[in-house]
DNA sequence: CGACAGGTTGAGTGAGCTCAAGTCGGGTGG
DNA sequence: CCACCCGACTTGAGCTCACTCAACCTGTCG
């Protein structure tokens, strides 16, 4: 999802060369602030953060090399900011002026950002939603089975509406099962990636074998796609 | 959110003046039906959900008079079902043929929807989320403080993530409390409408004096509205 | 080397779920 | 009219999963 064909990105780079590289952790806007521009990330990942009164955060989405956000009516919900380094393409919304017809993808494309995010948070449990999560980033970062998670178990948590120890617990448990292999905290490979899927949907009957050693052998993704 | 303005209403009703009708429960497009037209509410409730594979429930909007659902871009992820007598008017998308920009803001307005649902996800407990479901509702149908409740427990427990009984509790609670008067299922005035703002952003901690009889002082709704 | 941030793991607690009654109101039929 | 049923709602008791609190590990940086 939020992903241009080649051909859209083209049309676009046209329109403004502008490249925008922000550092890791840097905020390229803030909440609240009025919603002129939208972005295209060239390279690296972003997060949109929504900040609750009492101080919690909800995170919105992540975006990975052309996907697009930013994508508001009046004031940005969220903020924006920067998981790794980060190069970006801006494109104004020109506040006044009515937008092009091309701006409908884009629009659409972020509705299915959010439909996706309502996706995970209406999961009941700790383990579909991780499940579910995994499915969807590996979708998105070309449906290899082996995938590098640029942000910290903070930010998965923030986005599935857990803890940090549940996330953590839950990955642990995952590969304990032989579901999920970890080779350091930000790299993982789904073993077996249908058993996951029917985690995911709740299936939670899967007792799976016993914890055989981590054979994974490359069962194909299914590429959970964002699309329905 | 997702109200038209009059005069968008208006223009809208030119196009099209068939008035589609269902009756309660009546089942208006399912989950993966093909996406070619969209929607608004003459009058009455319309709710839409999106079904887990494993049977459990999501709903993902309640839609009341001059709101617009059914914006999606190729098949509906969530079925619209009629929650009361509904009368609705339909609009084609025509699906090849490229959408009128007027449809930009019929397009916000779903981005909107969304963003809300997410927003009462997001939160953290069942007194936040139900706190934050009375403002939001309170608000859509006018601001007033009296309010009636088209949708049944189970509709709203299965909008905020929650159970039916855990629903019940809460608004029994909050009743206790006295900062909301329970007339009766479907009909709910909000007492201390500020009171009840503190608890949906995080702020459990006001006691609010002991149970004091349900004066009702009409302290105005701030229309908690879906945009920031 | 120590300080520190990010991650993992354990023990105990509690909010919300499950299971199970019980209540209430509306409809239907004897 | 009353008896009965049915669905929607409420409420109680017990349990469970995720949170809280706390310790510990690991790698990085000064």
């Amino acid at each position: 999802m939020l992903r241009l064909s080649g051909q859209q990105a083209k049309a676009r780079a046209r329109v403004s060369e502008t490249i925008l590289k922000f550092r890791k952790g840097e905020i390229i806007y803030a909440q609240g602030d009025p919603a002129t521009d939208w972005f295209e990330v060239v390279s690296g990942t972003v997060r949109t953060c929504h900040l609750y009164p009492d101080g919690h955060r909800q995170l919105t989405g992540f975006f990975y090399a052309n996907d697009v956000f930013g994508i508001e009516s009046k004031s940005y919900r969220s903020s924006a900011e920067a998981v790794s380094a980060v190069r970006l393409r801006r494109y104004g919304c020109g506040l006044g002026r009515p937008e092009t017809p091309k701006s409908l993808g884009v629009l659409h494309n972020a509705l299915n950002n959010a439909q996706a995010c309502i996706s995970l948070l209406g999961r009941r449990t700790a383990t579909e939603r991780v499940a579910a999560f995994l499915l969807a980033t590996s979708g998105r970062l070309g449906g290899r089975n082996s995938i590098h998670l640029p942000m910290s178990r903070s930010d998965i948590a923030d986005h599935l509406g857990l803890t940090i120890h549940t996330v953590s617990r839950t990955l642990s448990e995952l590969s304990r099962r032989g579901l999920i292999a970890l080779d350091g905290p930000q790299s993982i490979t789904l073993c077996m990636p249908s058993a996951l899927r029917l985690l995911a949907e709740g299936g939670e009957e899967y007792t799976s074998h016993p914890v055989q050693a981590p054979n994974c052998l490359a069962e194909p993704v299914l590429s959970y796609g964002v699309q329905p």
